[in-house]
DNA sequence: CAGTTTTTGAGTTGCGCACCTCAAAACACC
DNA sequence: GGTGTTTTGAGGTGCGCAACTCAAAAACTG
């Protein structure tokens, strides 16, 4: 085992006199530009490899000396997700000027196909990279293939749109979320006892044009068909993230099903859901899982009223957008593992 | 709200024409150089301020032009999870050395203060900076203090030593990690039914000597002694994290506690427990909750033997204390946020 | 006031690389 | 052989800053 992880430090000097080239051809060769011959640049790249050289990040971001803008484009509105990253964003303000990065929150409404697509178009010129709140609709797929198409770099953000030419995706696996989610319920209202019937789950989702939300209903679906069969699965109602809507969807939940025992709600606005619970003095009565870590779902769960979270890290999500983008457009290397965005189990003992 | 993450880009120039000062005399001031009088300095720092001056990290770094070492020291032995952070440290050789920083990986018995203590004192002179999982004993604190004391930059590394003055701590807090860990074990095995007694939950824990074992058996019985009072906690028993020795503490266990319902390991070594309990066929029956995926974890949670792991993310602990000792070094700042290691819980539907 | 110390300005060097030019050398082809 | 093309070498420039020298200016001292 090496426990020396590296050692003296190399320079392209180094490599050229290695490979017996002059230092403008080794040049070429890691930069990929034209007029070497193969033999040379095999010559180069072999003693690349041998010495284990690795340009000097810091010596080839100031000699590259130019500048780039990244737009970021989230849904409008208050969802209370989406603020956190835009604020997480904001907070890396030093990192990106420290990398000459210049960065424009884009808010548009991101559920509409027609005004999403449009915004993107204007972005190819303005702007060299870009993350986004993506639709997995065939008009954004076309716009982000057309991005791409103009040399820009596009990372989708939250909600995936794994068809399209995007290079990245910075967000967590939704169906495991789910399936996360239905084991935590499953598992929370225990096994199924002799001569008592599991009772019913209510799903409350979003507005089900992203593809997240789905991607949730579907994995708690799975588990809860094969391994708590006991347990009634509602029809799930849409609320699109509002918490008056979920309050009120609640509410005639309650009112309709008297053997509910569970509430699982894909997305946001369970504040509401909370509400209609404790209405009917069935707060803490009535398991519920939701997602994501506010200052709402916060309280919640020190209050009994949710047991527990299932959730991504809104500042790892910033700044592995950052990264990422930085990565793309710089031609360094993606830390697969850095950049894998977990799916987080937050119970009241492990809140952040 | 301010969309526009931030401008055009400033050099220290600029700084110096804003505060009417000299290029030389705006750079002694940043680099807090002696020989600049209160009242420039005041005049350098508020155009700073005013134009949110940042150095380009690039230009420093190329500039300051000169290499680190950096020692991390680790428990010797086939310690599966410290084998994980040390893989995940070897990993970073490009970012070590894209930061002239050269890494040495010591392998010691961390668990013996004398010979941790005396590793220790070796390491001024040949390194800048050290990481060390720390046991948290007098002879420990003193090392880390002369260590600081000596100028270097001590953090330390999944165990901590909180009264010594080690400038950070990369690491979950173990006491929500065990709390987390009890609540699981009460959620799991659900509400006390009336005429059933709850049943006897066992502990399995490592030497006693480092402090993260000691903290989660704290968290631990805190949640089971507040939350769960009909379940009655054993007497831990110390299997020094070794596979073998706590299979033969848990079949004596299973022999001597016929109400046994679940079974809590604070540390490694938890392939022992599921041996144990596919021996007496008693696998899935008995809940297990762990700590730290490793292909053994792994692979009983898989199978339904343990039910849940609380965990730690080794490759995110190993680029933190990358991130920190190069921050330290450098005098960067930390951003608490990324370095913030969470208390994971791991079910079977969201292993990474 | 002269003499001393402190403060400031002006300038240089080099970190390692990207990117460029220009000329020389090697090669291909007829 | 000569011509044209490709490949290679040599060298320069600048990125923004750190770190330094040296001299000039300003601020104190008695």
């Amino acid at each position: 085992m090496n426990n020396q992880v590296n050692d003296a430090p190399l320079t392209l000097r180094d490599v050229a006199a290695a490979a017996g080239v002059s230092l403008a051809t080794a040049d070429r060769v890691i930069n990929g530009r034209p007029g070497v011959s193969a033999k040379t640049a095999t010559k180069v790249q072999e003693a690349v490899q041998r010495l284990g050289f690795r340009p000097l990040a810091a010596a080839a971001e100031l000699a590259r000396a130019r500048s780039w803008r990244f737009a970021v484009v989230l849904p409008g509105g208050g969802n209370r997700f989406m603020m956190d990253i835009a604020d997480n964003i904001r907070a890396q303000a030093d990192w990106f000027r420290a990398r000459r990065i210049g960065v424009e929150i884009v808010e548009t409404d991101v559920f509409d196909a027609d005004t999403l697509a449009a915004e993107l178009t204007t972005l190819p010129g303005r702007f060299d990279a870009v993350a986004l709140v993506a639709l997995d609709h065939p008009r954004i797929r076309a716009a982000i293939d057309d991005l791409v198409e103009a040399g820009m770099a596009v990372v989708t953000l939250v909600s995936d749109a794994p068809s399209s030419r995007r290079q990245h995706y910075v967000g967590i696996d939704n169906i495991a979320a789910g399936r996360t989610a239905g084991s935590l319920v499953g598992r929370f209202l225990g096994p199924a006892r002799n001569g008592e019937p599991g009772g019913s789950v209510g799903i409350v989702t979003g507005s089900g044009s992203l593809r997240d939300h789905a991607e949730r209903r579907f994995g708690f679906g799975q588990v809860l068909a094969e391994e708590y069969p006991h347990l009634t699965r509602l029809i799930p109602v849409e609320g699109r993230d509002d918490p008056e809507r979920n309050r009120d969807l609640v509410r005639r939940m309650l009112a309709d099903t008297p053997d509910l025992v569970a509430i699982y709600n894909t997305g946001e606005g369970s504040v509401g859901i909370g509400e209609a619970l404790a209405e009917a003095s069935l707060a803490r009565r009535i398991l519920c899982v939701g997602h994501e870590l506010t200052p709402a779902t916060r309280r919640m769960l020190l209050d009994g009223t949710f047991a527990a979270l299932v959730a991504q890290d809104p500042g790892h999500e910033a700044r592995s957008t950052a990264r990422v983008l930085h990565a793309l457009v710089t031609g360094q290397e993606i830390v697969a593992a850095q950049e894998h965005i977990r799916v987080q189990v937050i119970l009241r003992d492990n809140l952040p």
